[in-house]
DNA sequence: GTTAGCACTCATTGAAGTCGAGTGCTAATT
DNA sequence: AATTAGCACTCGACTTCAATGAGTGCTAAC
């Protein structure tokens, strides 16, 4: 549907403002070494693509700007793949350099790296404990009326909960529980675990202790909590040094979205493996309207664990960010299989 | 040394300027009612407190700003303690509201509350856990390599470390090494772990585990904790809607240090027990030049635990924030009290 | 000691003018 | 028929200038 010579404009366009963050007219694109036609031609080309909705006018004897349309077709069919430079790659596996045995710890640094690398924001989705399994269940009785429950995953993961006792509830009873629980969910992904309490945990509890739905309900209600992954941010006050956020009240909803965990979920909670860029508007929320979103997955094996994600403006180096986020997450997806997997 | 008259422009000023954001000038002074005399003698005035250094002209002929020093003289001298209203009061009692186990929960909330009723960032120091006697240690083997330790205090606070295993140990050495320490060391303050180990447990270890020294080690690193007490933010955004913040490489500055929590430690980790009020550059830092930080401790019993803190501008209402930030410590003081010594 | 009066300062505002980078359109050129 | 040169036009950015008004300090009168 475009010529050649519409897409050669677009994509100069959308690389001269990617980084000069100005309007491009007709006559500095005549000046580029790639385009070899007349600053009169180009304006008719640009007519047309502004028609065609790729790109926009800020005024109306301003240069062009390209629009979300114009970035979206940019990502999907004219970004040329950045060759990551050797310091960036170092940089990048300096992360692995210590020997760590937490998952947080990589996350963290990763964040860190990650937004200093781009100058963006970083956003990086922990590991997702559902799926880990079950390894031991520990109560500890803190005082008369309340205990602490401990969960330890296979990965060594620990969550824990502090719950009031039932009062009928003695020692011995507890430490039947907390054996009968072992012996039954030991190995039993997080996720599943309500279910079986009330499938084959019940029945057992019911033989071996008095009032066993009490304790029961208590254990389940422990577990009903949202095991939610945890957010790492990187980078949070860069969005202020690019010149589309020198305006406040932008600035402001951007950060105030920023510090809500509970608004960043949905965002970058992505149902399916690989590389996505969503562009301004494209991520529904109206504080993202000047900013995209990359995100890529890593995972353990074939099974996705989370999310790293980088948030910049809609004119970002795309080509870079999804160079530099496809390399690390291989990276973290190798390092997090080789660790977990033995 | 200054007289009646002064000390009343004075904190008409200071009061004035902190409602307005504006230069107070002697003309919009004189309309006042509480002051009886004519703008050329309130000329006069602040001529006078100016040479003092208590208030600051912006430029030649403009009206007068509050110093440093005159905050400092406003704060000690001339604050008229701010009555609560009942719904602020409401407000933060409703932080008590439900039933709480982890003191984690109430803090964030007191967080949350205080930013919102004062609009200034609020920071809250969590409880430090040095003081916490050890409850009970778990040790729970992941693999043949690693393991978990998990440290549960008599509050409910539960700690992890994940280590690997010196390859000598077997599984009746960890449960042996385990039993020791519970013994030992249950009542232990976590501040106090480490010497008691070295002390007591190493001559208990030697008599019953082969390699004992490098158990002993393994255990020790595990411990040597940086028991960081948490910190809690509140309304980190609010900073940008203060009329001195419009300048964008301000908020940076700002943001920046606030998002750097190993650069809060030390402005809000104050030694002695009640209310403090640090005005810009007493804080020795030079992104708090324009902001005043007020503090104050909670604590349980007569041990302090933690500080709760708001950070505004140095135009701050610190009459109703030393309000707000003296009836918050007292409540979370008492609750906790209730809560910790039964 | 207090105040009225006056000359002076300076940030802020808005109007007027210039500049220049950009456009669209038309007519000439290839 | 496609390309380009040329030209009138637009509009943001910047500068200049004058007017406004809220403030000051100082002096002289009360």
């Amino acid at each position: 549907m475009l010529t050649d010579r519409q897409l050669l404009i677009l994509q100069v366009i959308v690389d001269d403002f990617i980084r000069s963050a100005q309007p491009v007219g007709s006559r500095s694109l005549s000046k580029k070494e790639e385009i070899s036609f007349s600053s009169a031609t180009i304006r008719n080309e640009m007519a047309d693509l502004e028609e065609l909705g790729y790109i926009e006018k800020t005024h109306t004897s301003s240069g062009r700007v390209p629009s979300e349309k114009g970035y979206r077709y940019y990502v999907d069919h004219l970004l040329s793949p950045q060759v990551l430079n050797k310091q960036d790659i170092s940089i990048i596996q300096s992360i692995f350099a210590e020997k760590i045995f937490e998952f947080e710890k990589i996350i963290q640094k990763s964040a860190k790296i990650l937004s200093e690398l781009t100058n963006y924001t970083s956003i990086v989705l922990g590991p997702a404990a559902s799926f880990n399994k079950l390894k031991r269940i520990q109560i500890i009785p803190l005082n008369k009326e309340s205990a602490v429950a401990i969960f330890v995953t296979d990965s060594g993961h620990v969550e824990n909960r502090t719950f009031y006792l039932p009062p009928s509830v003695d020692a011995s009873d507890l430490e039947k529980t907390v054996n009968i629980l072992n012996e039954r969910l030991t190995g039993v992904a997080l996720e599943d675990l309500n279910d079986k309490i009330y499938k084959e945990v019940a029945t057992l509890l019911r033989q071996h202790i008095r009032n066993y739905d009490l304790m029961l309900h208590t254990i389940a209600d422990s577990l009903k909590m949202p095991v939610n992954e945890k957010l790492f941010f990187g980078g949070k006050t860069n969005m202020l040094s690019q010149p589309e956020f020198h305006d406040i009240s932008k600035i402001r909803t951007l950060l105030q979205m920023i510090d809500h965990e509970e608004w960043i979920y949905p965002l970058i909670k992505n149902d399916s493996a690989g590389i996505h860029v969503k562009i301004g508007r494209e991520n529904n929320n109206s504080a993202m309207e000047n900013c995209s979103l990359i995100t890529a997955t890593y995972s353990v094996g074939a099974e996705s664990l989370g999310t790293i994600a980088i948030l910049g403006p809609t004119r970002m180096e795309y080509s870079r960010v999804i160079s530099l986020l496809q390399f690390l997450s291989n990276d973290l997806t190798s390092v997090l299989t080789n660790l977990y997997q033995k």
